[in-house]
DNA sequence: AATGAATGAGGGTTCATTCAT
DNA sequence: AATGAATGAACCCTCATTCAT
């Protein structure tokens, strides 16, 4: 009897079943929005029937939150973690905590949950605390602590510091952002957007460094 | 002749009843986004019944397209006209281009825009074509123009021009797009959009100011 | 001053309206359907707006009533006077009543009538009673009335009198409501509907004939 | 297995539904008119709900197309057969065609399918193409065919034939439309449709037989 | 008398959700 | 556990009718 292995088949696609919908799901709401997106498209985009989806997810906007807390735990105290234990000066810090997050973070789906909830927050304000809370101020944080470091030991001039924050983060969000909306449209001519954000890092910091540390990084 | 009275009540509504509903939709389709607005919704805040609104678009879809068309014609070829008669350094150009661009759009209702096309270009990729060609391309190449002028005159330091174009636009976009989305649910602590604004394109000049240039700036 | 010119223009034009009216709505119900034509087609095709419309009828249905009544009163009395005063053969007199009535009918908007009866009973039984009484029932009882006449004279053969007034009549309704629907779209191709008339009482004539006859008008 | 158990309840609907949807729709665009019915009325007399009519169908109109395709195709080709082997005299021919076809047609819903295509062709003119091609000329064609044959054996007087055909066929027509518009309201007084057809057929045929055949039908 | 802007009930269609299989 | 037929609330849009001008 086949009952070992087809048992195990199923319970292999049925502990996976979850995740595929999470992931049809995320995709479709990014393309279409939440309330375009109809929900037999998540489950047939999934390969499973209509009915399927409700045995996991109570409701489509159940589905919505679970796609968006799934991305959102995550990563934050990986960084919190690094930036404790570096010893090195700001500027290396911050390229590789950024950098890091960078390539981590462009191209994998995760890119696509800050369209959602630019798109769906003002419909599901839940997520807005939700979101604040267990990524923007811990981001804001990190890097904020970062530059006040960088500040405090005279590597960096004496800056806005929150005001530096969102000019480094900022543009990231937004690359995001625009790779899935008008750049899943038309191509974005001439910016490559790993270049892109090394420049732009590069850009800031040497709007930051301190005269005597920008001088020395014009000529090592 | 009943001309001049007649004219009054109902032809004049008649003549506002448009605006009124491109203002009523773009409020509405920013906030709950294009799918999830009725039309009567649109209709009652513009203080009409649902039939009216068929009176001035024929469809939904015609109306949000007239609500993007409205907001992306103008203001591109003022720009222009400024930078080309300019005849000062080129961070007080761009201090005024972008400073000037900034106090007009973030408090007005073009700033939603933004919002409404990273959120419906998907699902209307006409949009896509028409914003590219009408605000996208003309914006980058007035600003890029500004930088490259700056470049050549020895004023800025030899920089990557698109990347720093983007530096300098994408914060301010992804404030319009953050005022209409979490920051209509949660505050944005302590960051004023206007002054951020400010430090940060003085931050992005700092990084970009050629040394002596820059040394000017920092004693005056 | 025109006030008497202009008076008595618009005088005739206010006179003529409820007959524009009537004579648009007869076409475009019988084109359409009743349900199907919008009461404002309807006002323009008679060339005056929606409102004006409601100024000569109290609604669309009552529209639809006065169309009908409009077309079905007259005729039949002449027709029966005819009938009562006519002294030759009754094949001669047949040919006389239903030709005159044909050549009268097909061409005229009011064979349009026949199609928008027979589309619109169902939905307004009031019409039944008032078409059976008015025009069916009469017109079959003159139709009837020759053919006793006829048999009776021993100028037709013993025959079925309702039967063969339906024989007779049939057809030429048939044709009226062909030539608004079908007869429309594709043409009758091999039919001409006067000469078709001519044929058929000829042949239901040549039917109903007493032997006699029918060798006397095979060999006159 | 639950084959054949699970089959029965709802898998059966599900292969019925259609039919009965059909059924539905014919007899309420009947009486009614397409456009004064109501989907959800269709619905409602095939025993669902309104969204289940578009789970077979894609929209009204093609329910209407479906309604008439499904009484269009059939019984022409088995007339066809039937003349073609047939050896008696054509008078015979005539009344077992025609007789055949108006006993299995005046009681069965597809009578009703005359009214549904007078009334809708001039909406939908792709039904005209339709059934003139499909129903029209065929049945001309066979019944031209039968005169035609009894013009060359001598069995009938040289008549002009396609008037002829129309002179059968328009009044078996108008019974039908007549059954579903005014003879739903009133009913036919004195004439019963069965009989009627029969003595028309005769009445037509006493007016086309050949003189000979003609004294030989009155004397036997 | 005539207009046509405005209304809002009504009807076609969609889709989240349920439930018998 | 999985399916997909069925439901019906909800939404887009139309159009008969009204009424201020």
């Amino acid at each position: 009897m086949s009952t070992n292995a087809s048992t195990s088949l199923r319970q292999r696609r049925k502990e996976e079943r979850p995740q595929e919908l999470l992931d049809a799901a995320l995709a479709l709401f990014v393309e279409k929005g939440f309330a375009a997106t109809r929900s037999e498209e998540v489950a047939a985009r999934a390969g499973v029937s209509k009915g399927t989806l409700y045995l996991y997810f109570p409701s489509k906007e159940e589905l919505l939150k679970a796609v968006i807390r799934e991305h959102v735990s995550s990563q934050i105290a990986a960084g919190a973690q690094r930036v404790q234990s570096f010893e090195g000066p700001v500027a290396e810090l911050l390229r590789e905590v950024l950098g890091g997050w960078w390539s981590h973070l462009y191209d994998s789906p995760a890119s696509a949950v800050f369209k959602l909830i630019i798109t769906e927050v003002r419909n599901f304000p839940e997520i807005a605390q939700f979101y604040s809370q267990e990524v923007m101020h811990p981001g804001e944080q990190i890097i904020g602590g970062i530059l006040q470091r960088g500040v405090d030991s005279g590597e960096l001039r004496p800056i806005d510091v929150p005001s530096a924050v969102h000019s480094l983060i900022f543009p990231m969000v937004m690359l995001c952002l625009h790779k899935h909306s008008l750049g899943a449209c038309t191509p974005l001519h001439d910016l490559d957007p790993h270049r892109f954000i090394h420049a732009h890092i590069d850009l800031i910091l040497s709007g930051m460094l301190a005269p005597a540390q920008a001088a020395a990084a014009r000529q090592p």
